[in-house]
RNA sequence: GCCCCGCUAGCUCAACUGGUAGAGCAACUGACUCUUAAUCAGUAGGUUCGGGGUUCGAGUCCCUGGCGGGGCACCA
């Protein structure tokens, strides 16, 4: 923003000279505070209340209130005019006349441009059109707008009374990098925002109830674990030593199952060094939680329930619409055996394929990048290839390769494989969960492999914890474990394509 | 990191093979005391993302840089 007025483009500077008037005319732009006795909607139903019970005055008064707004649209017809107010809860219709309020109240209106805050008093009136309106008795103006917020023009269509937007805020970049923009002239983004909220709060409300403790852990860490990522990397100045931002919090809640807290969970935010897309922001919310006694079978129960349970709260039905598909979260989900539902993608059997069949099976699916994959990671490639984007529905995929899964405990009846789980919704994992490994020799000798994959260039792969084995040695009871992407759950149920919308302020490049 | 597409007025978008950069909304001036994409008349508003080049002439073609979108890679 330049400081000379004369340098600034005419929007601008138009509300930069509105400012001087004001401050002429002895009016503060910038008020203290207001003292609203409803916001919009509560006021139009007292309203409408009224009106049903016959108790308006002869003119058709209803109640009297003083409602605060942003002005979000202006129609000016001379002596009178009408504008709209958006507060928190909705927006309401104001009547402003000149004879109620006299030549000079009325005629500082001319001072006003959209995405002012004013406060207005009046009694509630329905218009003869029909929309129920505050009649200005006084206003006053909150805060003056020095800039003018990419209003389109909003109209209602007549027939099915949908909200039609003309020519509205449509740049996605600038949308994300002035989400207070995005916000202020886009009500549905505020609304997928509000159900964001709600749906954490929802989750959080189910494991309250199931007896587990909401627990914090550290995101500035000396080692980083518990998930194949690269981390972001940071220094402690009075320590001089190295500090990771957390992948995951896996590590430190088990510690606590160790300690005792036998039902835990955390709402975080991980970082994870690694590129965006619609499904990937490097600053992503996780909840994970663990839970002693139970195992995989007894999680991917769990995650039913809670998952019916925010459709339920939340949502008020068992099914969404994700783009053009109807998502349906009733009944069991379906589970899928991953080297089972491979070997039939394949019409092989995955077990008895060595690296070189699976390797040879990959290039001919021309799947990019296969250097170095050993036999997990090329079961991994062609399963993401072949069955992963069918998976629509909320499927559980359940028992994946060992190499795959270090922090999983070996499956019971096959060597091979671990007890572990992922949901998928929408052909995006959104929940991934295990039988946790407890054996500390065991787990010992999965970071041992770890170790060699890093050797060998993984730079994803986990170094060795040693003080986590050291948590193991004293002892964890059996544990089920789950870790949900939250945003991708919003996702599904905010019906938005990119992880960009569930979060308020996505990773951007810095503008200069 | 790679590929494709995009960036023009405050916002949403035009501008055929290179030939004076336009419109709608917003803004400004004026009219209008129940409007709601209000309406009507008029006015003003531009570093065409930055830099370089080709050309008599570049929003348009070439090179280069920036940012974004989509895809790929990466992503227990």
């Amino acid at each position: 923003m330049g400081h000379d007025v004369e340098e600034l483009s005419q929007v601008l500077r138009v509300r930069q000279e509105k400012l001087k008037a004001l401050r002429e005319k002895g009016v503060e732009p910038f008020e203290y505070s207001f003292d609203p006795t409803k916001r919009s909607t509560e006021a139009i139903s007292v309203f409408e209340a009224s009106e049903s019970t016959g108790s308006l005055s002869d003119k058709g008064y209803g109640n009297v209130e003083r409602i605060g707004g942003r002005v979000v649209s202006w129609r000016d017809m001379g002596k009178s005019l009408f504008a709209h107010l958006e507060d928190g809860q909705g927006r309401v219709q104001v009547y402003f006349r000149k004879d109620v309020l006299g030549d000079e109240e009325y005629e500082a209106l001319d001072l006003l441009d959209l995405g002012d805050w004013i406060g207005t008093e009046g009694n509630m009136f329905r218009t003869r059109s029909g929309e129920v309106t505050i009649r200005a008795q006084s206003w006053k103006l909150l805060t003056k707008s020095l800039r003018p917020l990419p209003f389109g023009k909003v109209e209602t269509d007549a027939q099915t009374g949908q909200r039609v937007v003309h020519s509205g805020f449509a740049d996605q970049e600038m949308r994300y990098r002035q989400r207070y923009a995005d916000l202020a002239v886009n009500p549905e983004v505020r609304e997928v925002f509000r159900l964001r909220s709600r749906v954490i709060t929802s989750l959080r409300g189910f494991l309250d109830s199931q007896g587990f403790l909401e627990v914090e852990t550290p995101v500035l860490q000396p080692l980083y674990g518990g998930a194949a990522a690269k981390p972001f990397v940071t220094e402690h100045n009075a320590l001089s030593q190295t500090m990771y931002l957390r992948v995951a919090d896996e590590l430190y809640l088990k510690r606590l199952i160790v300690g005792g807290l036998d039902r835990v969970y955390e709402i975080s935010k991980d970082f994870r060094n690694e590129g965006l897309s619609r499904y990937h922001n490097p600053e992503f919310t996780m909840l994970e939680w663990y839970q002693a006694f139970t195992d995989y079978d007894s999680q991917m129960q769990l995650v039913e329930e809670m998952v019916q349970h925010v459709l339920d709260e939340v949502v008020g039905g068992r099914s969404v619409m994700l783009g053009e598909t109807e998502i349906n979260f009733n009944g069991s989900f379906d589970k899928l055996g991953l080297i089972d539902s491979l070997s039939e993608a394949l019409g092989a059997d995955v077990h008895t394929m060595d690296q070189k069949a699976l390797r040879s099976k990959a290039e001919e699916l021309q799947i990019p990048d296969l250097e170095g994959a050993g036999t997990g990671k090329l079961i991994d490639k062609l399963f993401g290839e072949l069955v992963e984007p069918s998976l629509v529905q909320p499927t559980f995929v359940v028992d994946h390769p060992k190499e795959l899964s270090p922090l999983a405990k070996e499956h019971r009846s096959d060597p091979r494989l671990t007890e572990r789980f992922e949901l998928y919704i929408g052909g995006a994992e959104v929940f991934n969960g295990f039988s946790e490994l407890n054996d500390p020799i065991d787990q010992r000798s999965r970071f041992e492999t770890q170790m060699s994959l890093r050797a060998a260039g993984d730079e994803e792969a986990h170094e060795i914890d040693e003080d986590y084995i050291r948590a193991l040695e004293y002892g964890m009871p059996p544990t089920g474990g789950v870790g949900m992407g939250v945003d991708r759950f919003v996702m599904v149920l905010a019906n938005q394509q990119s992880i960009r919308d569930v979060i308020l302020f996505p990773i951007l490049r810095s503008e200069e």
